[in-house]
DNA sequence: ATGGCGCGCGCAGCGCGA
């Protein structure tokens, strides 16, 4: 099983490029960010013709997140549970017995900003939320952008990056305490490329320079790590005409 | 190098993303 996740920044303007990469890439399940669509826009015909179920909750302008299965989803849930939020960042499904949750973190704007502190109140409720999930659903996935850089390999250039947004030690440290639930990140069970990140500035020719940070993740439960056979970065999408600035990320599962 | 890009909204230029 495939499962994918991808920050496409505008469903409505990245349609062609994910049914061209569903096509292509053949995933079995993909998380979607940054729809930037209200539910009654979104292409569900095209997405369906493909050979994909969905299920989406999303928003005009900001946010909005996706679930694409081939097989049916069951218990579709919008948002963290106890967590009062008008923003759509959060949306899980169970897939063939696996929880597949899809997350779009806040991006943060700046240390010390009431986006951030909103960004760290959210994982926050993400991990006492998530602590509940895997106890009642060993299989667990959690796919999205975090918008955090867990460690300097992650970033380009850890120097220019210190202390910002993204990479701020209380953000790693709400990114470590998802970890220390017990989810596992795949990327990091397998020898990688060095300077493998997922995202790059559209500004200062940063694709080109590879100027980017891995901040699109997939979080694995032990049971589900352990059936991991690889997680690879698809830069492909990245390099065509008007390119979303996030690019897949894909976890292939036994 | 923080500017520079690309998106939505809506029809000019701004807020936002990361």
């Amino acid at each position: 099983m495939k499962l994918a996740t991808w920050n496409v920044n505008s469903l409505n303007v990245r349609l062609p490029h994910l049914l061209d990469w569903l096509a292509s890439s053949q995933p079995d399940v993909v998380c979607l960010q940054e729809t930037k669509l209200v539910d009654a826009k979104f292409p569900r015909e095209a997405i369906e013709s493909a050979g994909y179920q969905v299920a989406f909750a999303g928003q005009k302008t900001y946010n909005g997140v996706a679930i694409l299965a081939r097989s049916p989803l069951a218990e579709i849930e919008a948002g963290i549970p106890g967590f009062a939020d008008e923003q759509k960042r959060v949306l899980s499904a169970t897939v063939t017995s696996t929880r597949v949750a899809c997350l779009y973190a806040p991006n943060g704007q700046a240390v010390g900003s009431d986006k951030y502190e909103y960004k760290l109140r959210w994982y926050e409720a993400l991990r006492d939320w998530l602590r509940m999930e895997l106890a009642r659903h060993p299989r667990l996935a959690v796919l999205g952008d975090l918008n955090i850089a867990p460690e300097d390999r992650d970033v380009h250039d850890p120097k220019a990056w210190e202390g910002q947004v993204h990479v701020s030690e209380p953000e790693r440290a709400a990114l470590r305490a998802l970890i220390g639930l017990g989810l596992e990140d795949s990327f990091r069970l397998f020898v990688q490329p060095e300077k493998s990140f997922s995202w790059w500035d559209y500004r200062m020719a940063a694709f080109r320079r590879n100027a980017g940070l891995r901040i699109d993740h997939i979080l694995l439960s032990s049971a589900l790590a352990r059936r991991c056979s690889a997680c690879t970065i698809d830069k492909a999408p990245r390099k065509l005409e008007r390119p979303s600035d996030h690019t897949p990320v894909i976890a292939e599962l036994s």
